[in-house]
DNA sequence: AATAAGATTGCAAACGTTTTCATTGATCGG
DNA sequence: CCGATCAATGAAAACGTTTGCAATCTTATT
């Protein structure tokens, strides 16, 4: 095969150095630790760079102090709201920090992970946020012998051994279910997401139940679905289940998204939310606010997520893995909007 | 500063070639060009490899080859439905192709393109795809002196120097606009983005008023209007026209995102629609097909130029760019469903 | 069986930086 | 004014791979 791209005008820093009338390892100081040069090098450094539109190559640079200013992400989904605003937050304060995003996704299918976390891996990432706590032990061990520090997001428990920020799903489950109890409704139909490869959704749907036994009510199994995060599953699911008899009073949806699956089934069905059925999600995504009625949900603060998980790679490129992971919980909160309210007896 | 990371357990190409016998550079020539190795030694060099955990160092390769695999993209913004279903798709194309997405985002703040593409060719990318037609000339230039292939993508020029991918916007205005014509609707209404640093808006926008002018309409000033990406403020904005008298027949929109807000905003004040009110978008977001009424809108097929300009950036990082560049012109079609309906008169 | 042609492999020189160590030049106290 | 100290710079050896060229080993041909 041939090599086909030339380098054409592209100088490198002995370019530089020769232009600036100073040695290679000047320039690579100038832009390393600049305080090391003095303001006239500096200035002249700066000159000769600028005339000849010299770009360093961090990648060779990695070569010999292993940091490339790469860290990656992996995110089940980017094409969904759920993310989306966690990932944009992490990026940009990836960027405030001369760091650029490798960014993957898997579609929930966990066997992806390991050629993921290797092609990642191959390109010589300073570190790498993952979504969710469970991840194939191939992964790990692959990103524990290189050294390449991990943060966990989006889902939180006290006793990992690697850092994790994000909230307690469960908890997120508990709060929008025991909302629902509160407001009167006993017969309550709960939609989660396939929980199989999905820490977040397990949670959640454990949270859900677990509330449900301890108000002392019982969930019948007819009360309990699968869904993808997807409107338009979603809405075609709840249709089925409000066309029954004797639907449910309340639907409890492992997400937003299915929410808003729902509350659209329920208008297409002309029965009105929430005097005929009461809809709560959990994320409050985008549009959840918006919609008429508000979505009742529980906010799970994405940026302050994709801020903290960026800062704490960075910071752990530079100092390396913890002995004692770092964890951070994040706050959440019930926003109880139009979509709610108490059952009319 | 101290060198904090370690190699630890991380062996080298030297190391693989030395257990499996050979030289290293058939190791590397394993990677490269499997076919050039016996099967024998093939065998040989990945039982090597396994049992000392290898894993190339793609960015030490491309020291000397000028390749990485990591293709650059480039996008406004990723907290939004807008560019989802395209970069999950492209994301996807590129993995099948052992290739990597480095994305950045400058939220429409066309001055950061600059820092961005330089921070990209810091880590060579092999390509970069670019939403949109306008970018900064000093982008450009870093680029072409570089030889980085560039496919700009969402929107469409015949005559553009440079290979593009998308749909021609003016058309996707003209589209719902006319539809909105033909439906008997003279009062129309037109809420659309920012266009200074958009020129798929601008080409929108430009595409709806020329529309109108062609038809003979008069379009009032008082009928234009600028708002953000944003189901909020779209919302609110649409709330306001619509409390004043003589609220407008109809509302075309310049995405989806913001026929949503308009939607919820109708809704919200009582109106039916489409009784009361007939609401065009742009784009076919997903949920548009879903709410209640679905949203008549123009579908522009994201995850088909994704799919495209994947494949045509790592073509064209193999064999340069083209002299004459081969542009892909995507079908727009506009999909009828319950937002619009014929004025009632 | 000898030789040519072709297929595999190895050697060693890149690729563009960073960094250690040594050197130079400057500053400063006595 | 001298040696000591310190700051700024330079020389050269890495870093882990790829590849042109040469050497070796097969296989086919006569």
């Amino acid at each position: 095969m041939k090599r086909v791209r030339s380098r054409k005008g592209a100088h490198g820093i002995v370019d530089v150095a020769a232009r600036a009338g100073v040695s290679p390892a000047t320039v690579s100081r100038f832009y390393n630790q600049p305080e090391m040069v003095t303001a006239t090098t500096r200035q002249r450094i700066e000159q000769a760079a600028l005339d000849l539109g010299y770009i360093r190559d961090r990648m060779a640079g990695s070569l010999h102090n292993r940091f490339t200013g790469t860290i990656g992400l992996v995110v089940p989904t980017i094409d969904n709201a759920i993310f989306a605003e966690f990932v944009q937050s992490f990026a940009n304060q990836l960027r405030g920090q001369e760091r650029t995003m490798l960014i993957a996704s898997h579609g929930y299918d966990l066997s992806l992970e390991v050629p993921i976390i290797r092609s990642l891996l191959e390109r010589r990432i300073d570190g790498v946020a993952m979504v969710g706590l469970d991840h194939d032990p191939i992964c790990m061990s692959m990103l524990r012998d290189r050294d390449v520090p991990v943060v966990l997001v989006w889902n939180y428990r006290e006793d990992m051994d690697i850092p994790c920020i994000g909230a307690p799903n469960k908890l997120a489950a508990e709060l929008i279910t025991s909302h629902m109890i509160d407001l009167g409704h006993r017969d309550i139909c709960f939609i989660f997401p396939d929980t199989e490869f999905n820490d977040r959704a397990r949670d959640r749907k454990d949270g859900a139940l677990q509330t449900m036994r301890d108000a002392g009510l019982y969930t019948a199994e007819h009360r309990i679905w699968n869904c993808r995060y997807d409107v338009s599953e979603a809405k075609t699911l709840a249709r089925s289940i409000l066309v029954k008899d004797n639907p449910p009073t309340a639907i409890v949806c492992g997400n937003d998204i299915i929410a808003h699956g729902v509350l659209y089934a329920a208008q297409s069905l002309g029965l009105a939310v929430p005097e005929d059925l009461s809809i709560g999600g959990i994320g409050d995504f985008r549009g959840s606010a918006e919609m008429e009625p508000g979505l009742t949900t529980v906010r799970l603060p994405a940026k302050r997520i994709g801020h903290l998980a960026a800062d704490m790679i960075v910071e752990m490129s530079l100092s390396g893995m913890p002995a004692r992971p770092e964890h951070h919980m994040i706050d959440l909160l019930l926003i109880k909007r139009g979509s709610t309210r108490r059952l009319s007896v």
